[in-house]
DNA sequence: TTATTAATCCGAAACGTTTCGGATCATCGT
DNA sequence: ACGATGATCCGAAACGTTTCGGATTAATAA
């Protein structure tokens, strides 16, 4: 491996120059800047990373901690998130390192990396509203970024998606249509996006001057198929006082519910609408339903460049006030809504 | 951050001395070895990796580069294999690098990665009987460990299951219960394991001196329900010579078989036997089909941890040759299997 | 002419380890 | 009493960068 000894005797300049030459500082002439490059390239030159994160402290890795009893479903959502970060992270010339640790050691496992002191950043994923993980990085004053709004007043940047507006533009459509009596079945109660989604939900009844029913709303840890199936049979089985809508946390949940309507004897539109947030997971494809799933969509795929952008801007020092970023959802009719039957 | 100098010179000791004895040298005094690990916990001491690393050489990186074309049944999959390396490379204390690359790229990433001389080895999976990936690692002495055999006469160590002779049982399973027209739904052609196992299919043919017919043989790039149901279909709707029992590449693959039996009113096993081999999946309970599916079983889950054993005994330098190991799969006959019956 | 300034360049220290090649000292066999 | 041995220890160099604080020269301003 040729280094920049190498390249320092090859043209008798000091090493010095050929350092800064290389990295772009201005006080090196254009000419011996030119003539460095070409013997660096002639040479193969590569930076020794190591040699170079001794002096300046940075490791060029980020990491991510998952705990290792995802659900079967959050499976391919989980490397939906990892596949984007790989790449997005290496357009910065940084390794994306994945550690896998077992629930109720994950706060152990960030402790031995920020030990180490071996991270540049992480990112940490679906934020508790008080949340361990960031409150132990932030206060040993290591750069993350977090998806989920966090309600702990710690520096750290944020990505998220606008989860209050789009749960009341679902809302409103569904109320614009005529539903009075409408279902929420979310994900896991303690998470910051259902949160804001229930705040939401209640937020768009009590607009309309509608009662908040309980019973109505549906909370689980995985936001599955059967999630969805067996709270909208549940809820369809009740007597007389059946929601004539739902909106689903994401499109498992809807396909649950399709399939729950089915054996009822249920019809979308028709019989119930069903609105859902599409994260846009290839497995499923919300235009595939039959009939086609009216959505809020809002790509993971396209959450994981404003992370690491974030992140990245977060290592550089920038100012963490300015670093959060609040995507919207976009808002597709499909078919599986319709305007209530007057007769109903 | 504590550093070495620090441990020195609070107990007045040289450097050198604290080095070797918080490694494990012998030629330090127990007693003072004693008192500098006790300072350096006292002294909440971490070895700064990147300084170990410049004088070392290693960087306690391994990488593991994936296409981004992955399809959508293959998304578990590698989920399921990244968990397991992340877990049994912490345990060396190595992190785990995941780098995601288009497909057409995968060599230049590969390169890039050699030239920066970053990861001190690579696990690459599903290896083609040329692989441009191995040859290209093992060309510049960089350590790798391969899952499934490469025909490459390449130095490097390789995990894989017996694919030969867990094929070679399920046709022994289905000869021996008097099936003669046995149809194997496998995977891509190309690839190492499909290519063992289709010798052990028509090795089996041909010991039972039964003609090998080509119409019974479907390969495909995704192992997915599809392929098992528009292959069964076609197979049972060819006239007169159907198939009357199916060997599957892996459960996905037997569901959608289930799936198309279902839709042509045959009984599984009645009809129609069906095995398959199973990588454990937890989407594809083999135990919970209905019937309980016939298979051979060798969880993916247990290939991280040979496959980082040989990549670390490897990247220490041990012999190759003796870096080799093939894991036979377990053979679980459960309802999917059934006499032929002797009116058919 | 002389002091200033700008443009280039460089020596040397520093980052935190590991490791080579001894140095020191007590013990031991003869 | 003396070289040999073994147990402990250590100084200094090395790994390949970055960066601080100038040094040198030429152009410019006064």
């Amino acid at each position: 491996m040729a280094t920049l000894k190498d390249i320092s005797r090859k043209l008798s300049i000091s090493v010095t120059t050929v350092s800064r030459a290389l990295n772009g500082y201005s006080d090196v002439n254009e000419e011996t800047r030119k003539r460095i490059h070409q013997a660096a390239v002639e040479l193969n030159y590569r930076p020794n990373q190591f040699a170079r994160k001794l002096v300046t402290g940075r490791s060029g890795l980020a990491a991510m901690v998952l705990p290792d009893d995802f659900g079967i479903t959050t499976r391919a959502i989980w490397f939906e998130i990892l596949a984007g970060l790989s790449v997005e992270f290496a357009k910065h010339d940084i390794d994306f390192v994945l550690k896998v640790s077992p629930t109720d050691q994950i706060v152990n496992t960030y402790q031995r990396l920020i030990e180490r002191n071996a991270m540049d950043g992480f990112v940490v994923i679906a934020a508790l509203p008080k949340d361990e993980r960031v409150s132990l990085l932030a206060r040993n004053d290591v750069p993350l970024v977090l998806h989920g709004r966090s309600e702990q007043v710690v520096e750290c940047p944020v990505f998220d998606i606008n989860n209050y507006e789009l749960m009341l533009q679902s809302m409103q459509h569904l109320l614009d249509l005529g539903h009075r009596r409408i279902a929420f079945i979310g994900g896991p109660a303690n998470h910051g996006f259902m949160i804001d989604r229930t705040l939401a939900y209640r937020a768009a009844l009590a607009g309309w001057g509608l009662p908040f029913n309980p019973d109505y709303i549906a909370c689980g840890e995985r936001m599955t198929e059967e999630l969805g199936m067996v709270n909208s049979i549940r809820m369809c089985s009740s007597g007389g006082e059946e929601p004539t809508a739902f909106v689903c946390g994401n499109t498992m949940i809807a396909k649950g519910i399709y399939s729950a309507m089915q054996v009822l004897g249920r019809n979308i539109p028709e019989d119930v609408s069903v609105v859902a947030h599409d994260d846009a997971l290839p497995e499923y494809r919300a235009v595939d339903f039959r009939p086609a799933l009216t959505v809020t969509r809002a790509p993971l795929r396209d959450s994981s460049r404003p992370l690491v952008d974030l992140l990245v801007r977060r290592i550089r020092g920038e100012a963490v006030e300015s670093l959060m970023e609040i995507q919207e959802a976009e808002f597709l009719v499909r078919a599986s809504t319709n305007a209530i039957e007057s007769t109903a």
